[in-house]
RNA sequence: GCGCCCGUAGCUCAGCUGGAUAGAGCAUCGGCCUUCUAAGCCGAGGGUCGCAGGUUCGAAUCCUGCCGGGCGCACCA
């Protein structure tokens, strides 16, 4: 529908001589300024010298619609046309929400486009904390919407699996193994203080016998390292399943190396000219791409950054054939960004290859009090801990309600009350109730095929479905925007305006032609509510 | 010192590539259950959009400078 108006008022446009000229079609605040309004007259009047009411005239008069889209324009302020829809258009809608169930809002403008969206990513050396979560819920999300918009998206992680921080939690583990050995031994500089390495612990000695805490230290760290490896992965693997969260693929840091992919990364790149040597080490002339200064890739002692093998796997998926990548990253390494964009620059991909997705930190609050997450106390509140508490659903709905680049403040005890005051129940009781409504009258509510407007007879029946008919575009527009939270104050918009309608407009018992038009409403409603809560993973109850 | 993000009602936040009288929820106050979930609905009050300039028909939105909060500025990851 939109689309339709879009389409006419930029062949206007093109017709008066400003062909791509920028200019709004939204739904206005104020519904006495119609169902679409547009600023067109007044950008137009922008490059001129005329009077925008006066030019608005002139777009109104060249609009050729087909019959039945628009029931009334008005030209009104400074030069707004304002548009009212014509009924046809809300009876083809209803019709299209109710054929196309579960796959109304989807669109194939990504269609031809492979995403990778790649998240969590977390390392392999303790349990997944709180800002995962977030960051979990939003990447899921941000690739659901892709989904539906169209594009081919893979949903992957990255193990940090080969660096020193892997090290690190070997000598820990094997300082706590000892420890529960009788002998002495301390945690390493850098190391894990945590107690879930205790436990840790307990297990690999129950598996490998006591004899583990006596053995060579090379043999037993090796021991130590790959069991680590394991469990941790094994844990993060199992609460992210439980959060609905499931990956494409595991990309590894150590398969990087192991495939030649590191050194091939860096024999390009000197390929290129745009490495060098000195001070004993060798450098990428990131300054040459929007870099502030160039970048060592292999220290003087020989090692490599960890620059490096993120090159190799952001090239790797390059290789892949993915047209985009996007990456969903905590905002405490926002500097890290102009870094890898200046080296996927230097190894000629175009910028819109790669996109990162900030998410800033979330603030756990309970009852007003700041729930504390320091790791070093070691009695942080990981993700288990919340999503124990409060529920899937209420955690993914929390997670994504808030832009990512800003800070969030998760109320723990908000979020498990019943009641409208939290936002997820009040979004879900929407879909129940309208659910129950069919329960009442002993109606299967996917055989509801159509329906008219026509025999709606409140304004609070055009008013949702009007709310209903706004959903593709929105999905197209959070897709668009990388931005999950669109959903969320849309889904609590309408869900009010369910909830209202299911107030003042009675269903069953009304007359047949009413109660007709209004069952078909009231399955409609429970589409877009259960396909906006699935486009972010949340269950849509049919009863609660 | 430099860079990035944020600053909107008492609180938590929206505000759709510059649009019409700045919105929602919570909290506060006042109403509404013989009828499909009152686990809900309706209404009221509440604002110097951090501050000061600038750009233009029009600025919460764009530009500049301050103030305040967060996070980064490694041959760590």
């Amino acid at each position: 529908m939109s689309d339709l108006l879009r389409a006419e008022l930029g062949r206007i446009a093109t017709a008066l001589g400003e062909p791509g000229v920028a200019f709004v079609l939204e739904r206005p605040r104020d519904p006495t300024h119609g169902d679409w309004a547009t600023n067109l007259a007044m950008v137009l009047a922008k490059g001129r010298k005329t009077n925008p009411r006066a030019l608005a005239q002139e777009v109104v008069a060249a609009l050729a619609l087909p019959e039945g889209v628009v029931s009334r324009t008005e030209i009104a302020g400074p030069g707004f046309i304002n548009f009212w829809l014509a009924e046809d258009v809300l009876r083809s809608a209803l019709q299209a929400i109710l054929r196309e169930g579960p796959s109304w809002g989807r669109s194939t403008v990504g269609t031809g486009q492979r995403v990778n969206v790649e998240f969590v990513s977390a390392n392999p050396t303790g349990p997944l904390h709180v800002g995962h979560g977030r960051g979990a819920a939003l990447g899921d999300a941000i690739a659901s919407l892709l989904e539906w918009t169209g594009h081919d998206v893979t949903r992957e992680f990255y193990i940090n699996d080969a660096g020193v921080q892997i090290d690190r939690l070997a000598e820990s583990l094997l300082a706590r193994v000892r420890q529960q050995a009788g002998q002495e031994a301390s945690i390493p500089e850098g190391g894990y203080h945590g107690e879930y390495l205790v436990e840790a612990a307990s297990a690999l000695l129950a598996e490998e016998g006591p004899a583990l805490a006596d053995r060579d230290r090379a043999e037993a760290l090796s021991l130590c390292r790959a069991f680590a490896l394991r469990t941790q992965r094994d844990e993060q693997d199992a609460l992210l399943r439980d959060l609905r969260v499931h990956f494409d693929v595991w990309g590894s840091e150590q398969a990087m190396y192991d495939e030649g992919k590191v050194e091939d990364t860096l024999a390009e790149l000197a390929g290129r000219g745009l490495t060098f040597e000195a001070e004993g080490a060798l450098w990428l002339r990131t300054s040459g791409f929007g870099d502030d200064k160039d970048r060592v890739l292999r220290k003087s002692d020989g090692s490599l950054t960890y620059l490096v093998p993120d090159i190799a796997y952001h090239r790797d998926k390059h290789t892949r054939g993915f047209t985009l990548a996007i990456d969903v990253w905590g905002a405490d390494h926002h500097g890290y960004i102009p870094r890898m964009r200046a080296a996927l620059r230097a190894l000629g991909y175009p910028d819109s290859f790669f996109e990162v997705a900030l998410v800033q930190l979330v603030k756990v609050v309970r009852g007003g009090e700041e729930v504390k997450m320091s790791k070093r106390a070691g009695d942080f509140v990981t993700l288990r801990d919340l999503v124990d508490e409060v529920g899937v659903d209420a955690a993914r709905y929390f997670f994504l309600m808030r832009r990512h680049d800003a800070q969030f403040v998760f109320d723990v005890e908000l979020a498990t009350r019943q009641t409208d005051e939290n936002p997820v129940f009040y979004v879900q009781m929407a879909h129940a109730r309208m659910s129950g409504i069919f329960r009442t009258a002993e109606r299967d509510p996917a055989a509801i095929t159509d329906g008219n407007p026509a025999d709606l007879p409140a304004p609070e029946d055009t008013e949702l479905l009007k709310k209903l008919m706004l959903f593709p575009d929105l999905v197209d527009r959070a897709a668009r925007d990388r931005e999950p939270h669109q959903v969320t104050a849309y889904l609590e918009g309408l869900a009010r305006t369910a909830h209202a309608w299911y107030h003042r407009c009675r269903v069953l018992g009304e007359p047949p032609a009413v109660e007709s038009a209004r069952l078909a409403l009231a399955q409609a409603a429970r589409i877009v509510l259960a396909n906006g809560l699935t486009v972010l993973g949340i269950s849509a109850p049919d009863r609660m």
